[in-house]
DNA sequence: ACGGCTTGGTTCAAGTTTGAAACAAACCTA
DNA sequence: TAGGTTTGTTTCAAACTTGAACCAAGCCGT
């Protein structure tokens, strides 16, 4: 097949995309970072670990709900650690495994920080979108994420291209990023 | 103000972006890893320089464009360059500018990889969207990358709070990302 | 022409990310 | 139950990013 290039309207809407998200992240990264000395990964652990039922949770199953790998995800809960807002516990019924857990120190850090962090997302995404389109955007990042998520472990079916890694979820509840 | 908390719509969209567009960035740079040895913002960079005219661009008209830092752009060209695929020029009017240039096995690279990169962006992206989805989400990008890049030079004013950097743009044309 | 401010780029150190390799414990299965 | 595979996590080096500091060249007003 002599590939099927973007037409103008994708080429649009791919550039907005690319700029919106890089934008975005940026702000984010640079908001956290002031007012909470940790980039916009290392809020998340905090975060989901906040509302995971006694504050902690398996180091894969966060790196599966954050969407990253487990090595990043050691990096980020090894500063923290350093930090005291997480605690590493070992797993009782799994001796390989490893539990991430929030200290006190972490919620009065996530607490205090939130605010801010609510604000700007706010502020820069939901408080520009109109209830439509923060549907629309739901429905299709969901389809995306997916089916990122589906081509799972691409047994590289007949002439599949491999693209992606990466495992399934077990999302946890409440709160923000 | 008592922070005003997003809603469970918004939770949900603002959880939907984040998963999506990690696992979309992975994707990509993986891709571009494997089948051109670089990731996505370098061919990025590569892309861009590609359809100025001249096939050159000036370092800070480029960094516009691509939404990042002088200083990221400067270790990606240098990078490139000592690829061989950019060659840097010094500027004739403006005896402090650089201009990056693509040379001939940059458009070769170029062509080589843009074919497995588009199939991958429709793959995983557009394959997935209806003809509507995709002006929606040109329309809520557009919007959310103006407003970051309005708020640019942020004077703070009265209560503002001075989240961002960056400035405007300078745009190119046709081709992928 | 001089000093000062702004602009275009680079440099450097510290921080983060990546991917492959290493480990160890858990799980088969013969 | 020994051996082989899979699973959970860390380690390590190389690559990339960040932000502040720096340097030069333009720009301006005097």
């Amino acid at each position: 097949m002599t590939t099927r290039w973007l037409s103008p309207e994708e080429q649009r809407a791919w550039r907005a995309y690319i700029a919106a998200s890089r934008l975005l992240e940026d702000a984010i990264d640079r908001q956290l970072q002031q007012e909470g000395g940790m980039p916009h990964l290392f809020y998340s652990v905090l975060a989901n670990l906040s509302d995971a039922p006694g504050r902690q949770l398996r180091m894969t199953d966060l790196a599966e709900t954050l969407k990253i790998t487990r090595s990043r995800l050691t990096y980020a809960v090894t500063r923290l650690e350093r930090d005291g807002l997480v605690r590493r516990e070992s797993c009782s019924q799994d001796k390989r495994g490893s539990v991430a857990v929030l200290t006190d120190e972490g919620v009065a850090v996530l607490e205090r920080t939130a605010p801010g962090h609510v604000e700007t997302v706010r502020a820069l995404l939901f408080d520009r979108l109109t209830p439509e389109q923060v549907g629309q955007l739901e429905e299709i990042c969901t389809g995306i994420a997916r089916g990122l998520q589906d081509g799972e472990d691409t047994p590289s079916g007949a002439d599949g291209v491999p693209w992606l890694r990466r495992s399934s979820c077990t999302p946890a509840s409440s709160a923000e990023s």
